[in-house]
DNA sequence: CGCCTAATTGAATTCCCTCAAGATTCGTGG
DNA sequence: CCACGAATCTTGAGGGAATTCAATTAGGCG
């Protein structure tokens, strides 16, 4: 599944996502960024439902998720799937197994994704010189960790309702902040199910509940938010947690 | 409560602490280690029960445990509080608002702690020196984050039996790597309910059943490991997930 | 048009929660 | 060293939220 090579790579205009989120997560040297990007070696298209990277493998990259949405997840004993992230354009796919040299989890493609690929020990020796890049890339480990950690907090004391709702805000954030669609959010009640660790069919009934509330819209296969505020509202949502502070604590008066 | 000034400092012998934690994340330059010990300007005594750090503080220091145990934690609307990680000697107690510059939630002692102060300034600007020491902070954050992951997979998916189980088999491993005493693990039903989001009443029967088990001691108050094998057999524990992969993909012969 | 995946519905069950009251232990000060 | 209050642990009963199992319907795609 190579690609041809293309003189003008198909993620060149892409390439603008990356800059972005580092940006976002403190990299402000132009140079710094322009050679981060000179790192991608290559890229790979990945159809809706496929691995990305499977359980277990030998990391010799580091994969960044270029366009579509991912997700990063283990098969259980049980038989089910457990999903512990969803990744967006610019996220990087495995800084656990990079930092760790271990893969303790697989990322499959949500919907069709294009990911680029970085070469190991390059990425390495890059940080060595570029300390700044490597802080960043911390934060992004720290940010996801954030949205776990939030998971894990509604998955205990929030019911059904309202961790559905949560997660249907986040995605919604994270689509528009991609500049992605949020006419329909392209999850299936089973990856919703997989994420929230519920049942499918209690997901199946929660999904009509915001139906039947107005949240989402009716008569419609798939997940189409209807009325923004109500769902937000159900949630309690807050979005602070996907962000790097640049609040208050950011810049103290000293 | 601030220290008497002590030629030896009181956490001189428990620096080595620091170093093996530091030795274990990848940092093997003897003169890094030491130079990163002088980065710690004081330390602080924190009774069972008290905050070290509290909610919402402007971080200027980043604190790491020297001895005993501690949580983060936040506490939820509903009055109830839910602990997101355990703190052993070694391990930072806020990398997260290091990177972010945020205090999301608090960490409390959960035994008399004795923790040590380094300055945030003094830190950064060694870090852009010591990128080694960097990576192994980072690896240390994803660390957590893996046992954060962990409980998630083991919240939705197990019984009571078998996340209580896990959660002492986690203590029980941590705790002899600290070398800890393991006769019991000093936490209460409460620690355990407010870290596997289950209820203190249910933790309690469940706490009985692995004690009809005969994996935990009966006739004894507070939780003390009768047979360990069994325990980790309920629990299928595997405690991997607690280190740094030492395995195959650390020296692929290249 | 037919297959496969996804969504939907119903019924019975179970695990865990809440509420409420007691027993036990710990820590602290007299 | 003992006593008292506070925290922790224990026990019972009843209820509810989400699960499992099983079957059916609807859509998407080749």
């Amino acid at each position: 599944m190579e690609m041809a090579p293309l003189r003008e790579p198909m993620w060149a205009g892409v390439a603008t996502i990356l800059v972005m989120k580092l940006r976002e997560l403190g990299v402000d040297d132009d140079k710094e960024l322009r050679a981060f990007l000179s790192l991608i070696k290559g890229s790979r298209t990945v159809r809706r439902g496929e691995d990305i990277l499977k359980f277990g493998s030998l990391p010799k990259t580091l994969t960044v998720l270029l366009s579509g949405i991912a997700c990063r997840y283990r098969m259980m004993d049980n038989g089910r799937r457990q999903i512990f992230a969803f990744q967006y354009p610019g996220d990087a796919c495995d800084y656990h197994s990079y930092v760790l040299s271990r893969q303790d989890d697989a990322v499959a493609a949500v919907t069709d994704c294009l990911v680029g690929i970085l070469d190991r020990d390059d990425l390495e020796s890059f940080l060595q010189e570029h300390p700044r890049v490597g802080l960043a890339l911390w934060r992004a480990t720290v940010l996801e960790a954030r949205i776990l950690l939030e998971w894990v907090s509604h998955s205990t004391q929030h019911s059904a309702l309202e961790r559905i709702a949560s997660l249907l805000c986040e995605h919604l954030v994270r689509l528009t902040r991609s500049d992605m669609s949020t006419e329909v959010i392209p999850l299936t009640q089973i990856d919703l199910a997989d994420a929230s660790g519920l049942s499918v069919v209690h997901v199946n009934r929660t999904i009509q509940e915001l139906r039947e509330l107005g949240a989402l819209a009716k008569n419609i296969h798939g997940i189409k938010v209807e009325n923004r505020e109500m769902l937000m509202q159900i949630a309690k949502f807050d979005a602070t947690y996907l962000d790097v502070g640049k609040t208050a604590a950011a810049d103290p008066p000293l």
